[in-house]
DNA sequence: CTACCCCCTAAAGCACACTTTAGGTCAAGA
DNA sequence: TCTTGACCTAAAGTGTGCTTTAGGGGGTAG
């Protein structure tokens, strides 16, 4: 229904009016329509492409591998298992991913009590070695 | 204690050879010690750098970001509370990315579902508008 | 009228992270 | 001895994803 100038959708999207002509002309955004001047009349379909692809490339993709998969939006229902597979494999993709930064944000979270436990000592070298500071040590109850 | 040639690294951290001397060229591996004839020895401590990378990478770091942090390991006791400050932002980072990878996956099994019905229906043009295709009405109990 | 702002294209430029190439050393096995 | 294979350096090349530059059109507010 609507329609959008490029300065519009990058103020919706915070992708750069560059980005966006970027994306077009990497066949991005299928439909795009341009007026008797030339200039893009961006609609919701659009703009839902954007998103879409937002979502892709957080998902790791390439440029190339969202052109296939806008390519097969436009080709219609005779690709609809195409991109069913398409999903089923990006949801793979994504789990992994997860796991990935699972494994990370442990790792991280374990440099956290490290450098927490060595700034408190006010070195390295207790906790590198599995010691408490000899000024720290824990009372028990 | 132990020393690994630059292959053995290679296999146990699934890095390519010239990829690993890349890394040490950019002094990502501190104290990576070379032998009379200029052939590396990687100790524990320098696998260990190479695992703490492979993190790094995985939270998104640029190998000048690293760099830096490598090179606050090498300062000693005085860059402990700079270093876990970076491991605070880095953890803020870290479950940033894996909130965009979580709205990612929620959008890929919409996706799923969506095409799925589409594929049971043969085309998208129900499911698009929201409605059941005629011959797979779903019967009230 | 002219200045400003938003739009356009084509093409060059850039940052990053490797990878590849070319040429060489050295030790061990056939 | 010769060949093979693992190692080395320096430098050039590659792919990706933009960003920047240069030059221009057109509508509107002062």
């Amino acid at each position: 229904m609507s329609a959008y100038s490029i300065g519009e959708i990058a103020t919706m999207t915070q992708l750069s009016v560059p980005t966006i002509r970027y994306y077009d002309k990497e066949g991005l955004i299928p439909g795009l329509a341009k007026n008797e001047a030339g200039v893009r009349c961006f609609s919701d379909d659009n703009l839902a492409a954007l998103q879409m692809i937002e979502c892709l490339k957080t998902a790791g993709m390439s440029i190339k591998d969202i052109r296939q998969f806008m390519a097969w939006n436009v080709e219609g229902d005779k690709t609809l298992a195409t991109r069913l597979a398409f999903f089923n494999q990006l949801h793979a993709t994504v789990l992994d991913q997860m796991a990935a930064l699972q494994r990370t944000l442990d790792t991280v979270e374990f440099k956290q009590r490290y450098y927490g436990q060595a700034v408190a000592d006010g070195t390295e070298k207790y906790v590198k070695a599995g010691k408490k500071a000899p000024g720290n040590v824990r009372q028990e109850a």
